[in-house]
DNA sequence: TTGCTTACTAAACACCGTTCAGTACTTTTG
DNA sequence: CAAAAGTACTGAACGGTGTTTAGTAAGCAA
């Protein structure tokens, strides 16, 4: 059957078209200026019709969401040349950190937005795209273990700590919270403060 | 001038009603289901009325902001009864998650939210809570220094690296993003990972 | 008592996400 | 080939949102 596989391209086609427009004016206005009007406007289509590809505004920033996280895990990759884990742990850090700064949004979508979570919850599926990343830096963790770098034998807490401490500052830059420091300031403590943190770790977990 | 004085704290009073609606409203439906109309059914008045008392709804959340601010700072106090600047210092951490455990829509609204941080913006006023609270973490990172638990010497890096550590797991946990983990796992690695934490900088800082 | 100021509100403005009845076009069937 | 069925799409509405403004009514001062 032809016409029903030409239907189902269409079909996929229409989906790209409604995300490109709201990719492009996601990453233009930020998330909370864009309305499913504004999308609909974009491609010439009435809003309605968003809703026969996407199920709600959530879904739309679900799909926004995979996307990012296929970025993220790529960038991630790239640390992989290095061969120190410790190394490979340090620019992961960093890798984590400069996407936020490149890509506020989508970051933003990743990691702090309900919204994903929410389309997610709702469908009562599981975040995959977070487990995969965590999984690449529980690995690495794990090799810093098996070298003997690491003194602390749980992956998955000591992960789970490095996480938190590189996610942190990240947040609170992002929203605002380390505005109290004027800008140089800003980001020579913020570059300090993840220094520190890595040779704490590297003396002391 | 009785009456301009009765008229002032009249004004007060109004202000007093309707944060204390917000308050009550904002805590048991979440910021995000709470309208300004809401509020004003709530209090018997206009809608337009709010708008004679605080700017806009930026402005009545930072308003919350404060108020949040204060309970924070109150419970921050208490960890200064305790004499080992370490012991303190890691009670001020389990008190930050405590707090945001206890308190999440507060916690939101005080480290997540861009809201309050907005109306901050537009005045151009500078964040004093936020700068007084780390303050109290400053000083207390100070006196590990003195102490010679540390030897990192400059205490407001240290601190920094500490605020984003134990920042990072509770917005994670808070957004969802931790809910990869199933429920009961979720509390243990977090606990575990604060710990591991404290042991981390205690050997390592 | 008149005029002025204050406190308040009804109504509107310009949006928002979402749903649904109905239309126009395409495909399948007899 | 015509009729029936199915698909793709939309106009218009529903029930909200934050915010502004013109106008009213009451309180106060002269």
């Amino acid at each position: 059957m032809g016409i029903t596989e030409r239907k189902e391209r269409e079909k996929e086609e229409m989906r790209k078209l409604i995300l490109g427009a709201a990719r492009k004016l996601f990453l233009e206005n930020g998330f909370e200026k864009v309305s499913i009007r504004n999308i609909a406007d974009a491609i010439e289509y009435s809003p309605a019709t968003i809703y026969l590809y996407y199920k709600d505004k959530n879904d739309l920033l679900y799909a926004l969401h995979q996307e990012a996280f296929h970025k993220l895990t790529g960038e991630f990759q790239k640390v992989f040349v290095r061969n120190d884990p410790f190394e490979r742990l340090t620019e992961m850090g960093r890798t984590y950190f400069r996407f936020a700064f490149e890509n506020p949004e989508l970051f933003d979508l990743m990691f702090i937005m309900t919204a994903p979570m929410d389309a997610l919850e709702c469908r009562d599926d599981i975040w995959n795209e977070g487990r995969t990343a965590f999984g690449l830096l529980v690995q690495i963790v794990q090799e810093c273990i098996d070298k003997g770098i690491f003194q602390h034998k749980d992956a998955e807490v000591a992960s789970m700590m490095i996480w938190s401490a590189v996610h942190g500052y990240t947040a609170l830059f992002l929203r605002k919270r380390l505005d109290m420091f004027d800008e140089n300031r800003r980001k020579e403590i913020m570059e300090e403060a993840f220094t520190l943190f890595t040779e704490t770790i590297r003396r002391g977990l």
